[in-house]
DNA sequence: AAAATATTCTACCAAACGGTTGAACATCAC
DNA sequence: GTGATGTTCAACCGTTTGGTAGAATATTTT
């Protein structure tokens, strides 16, 4: 079911921090307290916040030594960004429908939107 | 600022019968008890979820006699799918060129970052 | 006017969120 | 081994969320 994703993406997305974590890590990978330090968080915040976008599958986090490794998966913005395209489409191609119908119907000019 | 808006519309987003009472909406506007008929929600709850996604702008109400007349405004989603196309185009794009830098580079599969 | 309908508002509740702190654990450096 | 470093875990706290139920408001119907 690709419902569960949808809400675990876009709740993860949803906090600016956690978009700027993101974005940081859009330039290349990075451990945990490197991304930690340019916040005004707590390291245990910001590790947090790393659970929340790897249980998204926005980001994964592997070992090395004693640091975490964070990379970022575009894969899995995939399903959002299919979501929103494919309604962002589909909603302005039905109201167009709908102004179209109005426009050679009633030709009323102080209609809705 | 835009930062704000993106909170508001991916938290919108993030929740499935949000996403349901969009996807209704998007056979045509509704009344708030239309939409909650389908739904396992008391009538309140509805009403809820539509203050949410009109805060987010992803919808609008308005009233019409004793009923409110909901429509769906996709302008509002355009942020959020710039967001997410922008992103998922760069985050690729860095991780192609990072695999062309070790590819053509030191060509050593576990060096440091 | 009175009753029914459509919606919101106001508590209220349990659960989740975002944050902190301090303990625990693993690994590196000495 | 000892100690420092990187990270997570567990407990806690205040706020927000998603839900309910019932009162309040506005409109339509009778």
């Amino acid at each position: 079911m690709v419902e569960q994703n949808l809400d675990r993406i876009f709740h993860a997305l949803a906090d600016p921090t956690r978009r700027a974590i993101l974005d940081h890590l859009a330039e290349g990978e990075a451990t945990v307290s490197h991304l930690s330090k340019p916040l005004p968080l707590s390291f245990a915040a910001v590790s947090k916040h790393l659970g929340v976008l790897e249980s998204a599958g926005l980001v994964t986090r592997e070992a090395r030594g004693r640091e975490r490794v964070c990379r970022l998966n575009p894969a899995a913005l995939k399903d959002a960004r299919a979501w929103l395209e494919f309604h962002e489409r589909f909603w302005t191609g039905r109201l167009d429908a709908l102004d179209a119908l109005v426009g050679t119907g009633t030709g009323e000019p102080g209609d809705s939107r």
